[in-house]
DNA sequence: TTGAAAGCGCTAACAA
DNA sequence: TTGTTAGCGCTTTCAA
């Protein structure tokens, strides 16, 4: 099943056939009917691997993540791959989490196969040698969520998200508020941790708030290490903290479970704000400050298709991303 | 950078390098030697395009899933990956969510452009016309997790896991045991709920234990659902379940998390199990019967791996995946 | 074990 | 607007 054979039964020739089902160059309305029709009636669907020789592109965008298992990722995951689609390309999965060499095989050799046009790189920091090898081939790289040097790159600005759950605690009336902020481990690639941490610091020196060493945790951005880091911050009864700004959604609710195995309630005891607007957040009742990881993929294949076919779209503005506090009921005046 | 280049500087034909990257077909030591060296000095990657129009071979592999957002499908979705990306292959993600026409999409033109060597269907019971089309252009289609008539498929038996978590609850001595189910809406595609259903009945008969109505709830396998069909089960007073089987693990930490807000202590006042061996299952210390996604990703690959490069591997025998019951905190005797 | 050369199926420049 | 045709870069006979 070939274009010759479409290009037979339809009367016409290959390229015109190219150019009907492809949407390029002119085709009259006639031909064009003739060939949807031949090709739908042979169940025609063009080869990619002779169309990307042919014409030196792939339709298939790399897509590349640390881990699958966090609710951030796989979401800005499905908004651009919901996009790509709608667009006609496909979406081949890196996924660097393992035990060894993936990250140097996904740079070294996967993504130099020229069988992508373009990388999405999520909240992944990329090395000077990466950035450039993917330059050298001509592939438009865009990332999310991390900053990269020298590359377009969509994330919000994790200082004044903090800053704002920060200030919301502060508005409330707390003055001992606790962080429960991101090792360095977990995310040695993007410096969200660093950065909400600085956020927090800069609220509170504006408040004119102590910053308090044992006060602050860290934790890995999961549920159970958010449930260990509120039970060291609760634990001591003295000074207790009356509200915590963790640095996730997934970590707050595990400093939620926490303060209720402790006996204290939310809010009435302890406030708890987080940042991402998790799915589960509404039915934690947690109050957070929303990004929008979906539409942060969906936004990052702008970007690249206004480079990959500059034809239907200029560039996207280069927009700071939003962010939004959702106040819900984990968070109150403190009670004194 | 072309083969022909690698060829000229290593002082060998085009074919010759060809084969020494490939591996197959002869080629002397020194021969080898001299293009790989080559191709390392010149940066050389072979074009997937040019590769595959030639060899009719794409070393892609799609995978379609109905969702990303739940645990078990991007668990698969993981093991299946790693053990492909070592194998040399590239993962297309189809992911189906979305509002309309994705499904159908895919199957009639994303899987058809002779871009993928072969199809990982998880939890999806494909159409009559899905499997055939697929079969029509000769691509191997392997299932995971749902039944697919006429297609191999790797399945835990679910009636059987069903059953040996009510038997766990039965033999711990529970009469009063409540079943927090799949909807049929929210998984039309896999019978499970059905199954799963079915297990505990056989399990409940064999007890000669009454299924009360009322003891059984639906929900959408959300944490959410989970709890809301734990606050109806639990409500009443009289007559009030001693223990629930909930279908899925995140269901279950759903119903926990009901049983303490409604002053139930777990296990004392209620015993939970639930299936999946879910991340955080140990940290709610949660029973449970697990399954083992991440190698049934990787299972799956391996029985298409025997279809697609037959020399290095006989095909896996079909054996039935493994489960098995985990024992934590959340079971126990009733106190009666 | 190696090389020559014929495609793989399509696109895009060019000509008509 | 359409057709002719030369590649795209690789694999794989076939012959040596």
């Amino acid at each position: 099943m070939s274009i010759a054979e479409v290009a037979r039964l339809a009367g016409v020739s290959t390229a015109t056939v190219s150019r009907a089902l492809s949407g390029r160059g002119h085709v009259s309305a006639k031909a064009r009917e003739k060939v949807l029709e031949a090709a739908s009636e042979l169940g025609y669907v063009v080869s990619q691997a002779a169309s990307s020789l042919a014409s030196g592109r792939t339709r298939n965008v790399g897509i590349v993540l640390p881990f699958l298992n966090r609710w951030y990722f796989t979401t800005v995951l499905e908004g651009a791959q919901q996009r790509l689609m709608r667009a006609g390309y496909d979406v081949t999965l890196y996924n660097l989490a393992g035990d060894g060499d993936e990250r140097r095989e996904v740079f070294e050799h996967f993504l130099l196969r020229q069988r992508v046009d373009a990388v999405i790189a999520v909240s992944l920091e990329l090395t000077e040698p990466e950035v450039t090898r993917l330059h050298a081939i001509g592939k438009p790289l865009v990332g999310v969520g991390g900053p990269i040097p020298g590359v377009h790159t969509l994330a919000i600005d994790d200082v004044a998200v903090a800053r704002l759950a920060t200030e919301h605690l502060v508005g409330l009336g707390h003055t001992r508020i606790g962080l429960i902020g991101g090792d360095h481990e977990s995310d040695a690639d993007f410096h969200l941790p660093t950065k909400r941490r600085q956020g927090f610091e800069a609220a509170m020196n504006d408040a004119e708030l102590p910053i308090v060493a044992t006060r602050i945790a860290d934790a890995d951005f999961t549920i159970e290490g958010g449930y260990r880091a509120a039970k060291q911050l609760l634990g001591p009864l003295r000074e207790r903290p009356t509200a915590i700004f963790a640095a996730s959604d997934e970590m707050a609710f595990g400093a939620m479970l926490a303060a209720r195995d402790l006996g204290l309630q939310v809010p009435n005891d302890i406030s708890i704000i987080g940042v991402d607007d998790h799915d589960q957040s509404e039915f934690f009742g947690l109050t957070t400050v929303a990004q929008f990881p979906r539409e942060q993929g969906a936004a990052a294949v702008d970007v690249l298709m206004a480079q990959l076919e500059p034809r239907d779209a200029e560039m996207p503005a280069d927009t700071p991303l939003p962010f939004e506090l959702r106040v819900r009921s984990s968070t109150s005046r403190p009670r004194d």
